[in-house]
RNA sequence: AGGGGUAUGGCCAAGUGGUUAAGGCACCAGACUUUGACUCUGGAACUCGCAGGUUCGACUCCUGCUACCCCUGCCA
């Protein structure tokens, strides 16, 4: 009803402007996510397929996939798998269009001999190396390559030697006539086709030439009918070549498509470099792309993270030209916001201190009803066993109190979530001092739903029965990196966050144990879990901690 | 001869010459509370990178500075 209106950005407004203009016909949008299928996907391919899928959704237009394997040499069909399972999963549906450049190969080649026809390409039989030394630089202008004015018969015949597979890699190029004094280096006779002899994930050994990105995207583009083509700001100096190549192209003279940059995400205190996350692999830091403390969408999904938490998190950063870096603290706010009504919750207790409730008999096992989720009625209640044994989180006991805290300590009465008010009366220690054990007792008439209203208690503490309740792993993380400083392929490994993971051994009520892979639970006053899928098994849980639980309490700084 | 971009509170980000410069995150204070969560209420930009100019009026227009980012792959 009250259909908020979505937050607008330039984007929009440059599209509004076409639409006002009649640009394209019938109003039509058009827009596509081109990954390279060589990697995979993270949370900043999220905010473009997003921003691309919901663009042509607000404008009722369609939306390409279309895999951008041009390049053989790091692409393969494993990562259009991974890729394809990461967009269906952040909730991105393309239907039937479903496209790969390499489709569309043998049209790019009538191109290129399209622009040889016309005098604007050229083979160039210069190396590497000479073609680098010629492009000139930053402040002066390149120099010409001597080939520059081959024949356009010469120029054919060479083409077909290298699209033949007559030519060895590395030795003829075709490149575009432009203006090698231009100051856009990227206008100073860029490459088109380059010779590859290398089987192609999807053509295998057919083809021996392949097309560079700047002369294969806008004409990828305009065959798809796309209108508004997005991708990010360093392509910004790309675009007037975008506009020359389809300006070169008879066929494409009619609604061409346009390129719009944006800036891309920077997330705070975490990597997203696929170099740098495959050193971490290598190093042993992390257990692959999906590990939990890394932002790709497979990592943020093991962690437990939900597609509409994401969603909503790009949602809410924007779209805009400046560079900038989220805090994590931002993605962290909406998958809260999204468990908050969508997890069940469970008592857990993840560094456990056993308590003794003396006045509870030796054998007795109450069952207490409980409400799984207190802000969401529909998930009803649960039992959880009460005994004289159990356990609570070692932080919520101390032997002397500081000022303003109300949980444990002697003497002080708290009620146990679900069940009784329970006084601590006594701890045990070690030999070193270190407590071990609570002994204390219950009040009967203090019982959870009984409608008591006696007394009242500062602090509630969750609790697991000691010998009812089950064994888990949990799997605490923290920021990736210490802190924000800029780091490098060698120094990487200092700026790892040390505690970035840490594991615990605690004890769940044993309703966890009919959670299944991806279900959430979270866990009274530590946070949100999920279940691991990677190592779980049924009889003992592995968790991940989602995201922990925001608190104003904050333990006192130093004592002696 | 260099070119292309960007600058709005701690972090994102609206704003396209005319009400007290939206909103979210973070933070602080208070209320509430069977999770110190959640929820609710309240709180900060004498000001929009800096300096000039145009205008009755500028974050929005002009000029000049400054800072940061991108570009010299047969990667995308």
């Amino acid at each position: 009803m009250d259909d908020k209106e979505k937050e607008s950005n330039f984007i929009f407004s440059y599209i509004d402007k076409d639409l006002e203009d009649g640009v394209y016909a019938d109003n039509r949008v058009h827009t596509r996510f081109p990954p390279e299928p060589n990697g995979y996907l993270h949370i900043g391919h999220a905010k473009s397929s997003l921003l691309n899928y919901r663009t042509a959704l607000k404008y009722h237009g369609t939306f390409n996939l279309r895999f951008d394997d041009t390049n053989p040499e790091k692409e393969n069909m494993e990562y259009v798998a991974a890729i394809k399972k990461d967009l269906k999963w952040l909730g991105i549906e393309w239907e039937d269009h479903e496209y790969y450049a390499s489709s569309y190969f043998p049209q790019m080649l009538d191109y290129a001999k399209e622009y040889i026809k016309k005098g604007i390409a050229y083979v160039d039989d210069q190396d590497m190396e000479t073609i680098k030394q010629t492009r000139g630089n930053l402040t002066s202008p390149g120099t010409e390559s001597p080939y520059r004015n081959r024949s356009v018969d010469e120029n054919l015949s060479l083409f077909q030697d290298m699209i033949d597979g007559k030519v060895p890699e590395g030795e003829k190029v075709l490149r575009a006539k432009i203006d090698m004094s231009s100051p856009n280096m990227n206008m100073r006779d860029p490459i088109i086709y380059r010779v590859r002899h290398m089987v192609h994930p999807k053509l295998g050994t057919e083809w021996h030439v392949y097309p560079m990105y700047d002369f294969a995207h806008p004409i990828e583009d305009a065959i798809e009918g796309i209108t508004h083509s997005l991708c990010t700001l360093e392509f910004e100096d790309h675009r007037p070549l975008y506009n020359w190549f389809l300006e070169h192209l008879d066929e494409f003279q009619h609604e061409p498509p346009r390129q719009i940059e944006f800036a891309k995400l920077n997330l705070s205190k975490t990597i997203m470099g696929k170099r740098y996350i495959r050193k971490l692999v290598d190093e042993g830091v992390i257990d692959g792309w999906d590990d939990p403390r890394l932002a790709t969408i497979s990592g943020l999904r093991r962690r437990g993270y939900t597609p509409e938490a994401i969603q909503n998190f790009c949602e809410e950063i924007g779209v805009a030209k400046a560079n900038s870096t989220v805090d994590t603290a931002m993605l962290e706010h909406f998958i809260r916001d999204d468990l908050r009504t969508k997890a069940p919750r469970y008592n857990c207790v993840l560094h456990p201190l056993k308590v003794t409730i003396t006045n509870w008999p030796e054998d007795k096992v109450e069952w207490l009803t409980i409400e799984t989720n207190q802000d969401v009625e529909e998930m009803g209640c649960h039992k959880m066993p009460f005994t004289r044994e159990l356990y609570v989180e070692q932080s919520d006991f101390m032997k002397e109190p500081v000022k303003k805290y109300f949980r444990l300590y002697p003497g002080n009465e708290v009620r146990f979530r679900g069940a009784y008010f329970v006084t601590c009366q006594d701890y045990v220690e070690d030999e070193n001092g270190n407590v071990i054990e609570l002994k204390c007792t219950y009040d009967p008439e203090t019982k959870c739903g009984s409608g008591f209203k006696g007394r009242k208690v500062k602090g509630t503490i969750h609790w697991v029965s000691a010998t009812e309740g089950k064994p888990v792993e949990i799997h605490l993380f923290n920021s990736l990196l210490k802190d924000d400083s800029r780091y490098t392929l060698d120094n990487l490994l200092d700026k790892i966050n040390p505690k970035s993971l840490e594991i615990c051994h605690g004890f769940a009520e044993p309703e966890v144990l009919k959670l299944k892979s991806f279900d959430k639970a979270q866990f009274v006053r530590n946070g949100y879990f999920s279940v691991d899928p990677k190592y779980s098994k049924p009889d003992h849980p592995v968790f991940n901690q989602v995201v922990p639980l925001k608190s104003k309490w904050r333990p006192p700084k130093k004592k002696n």
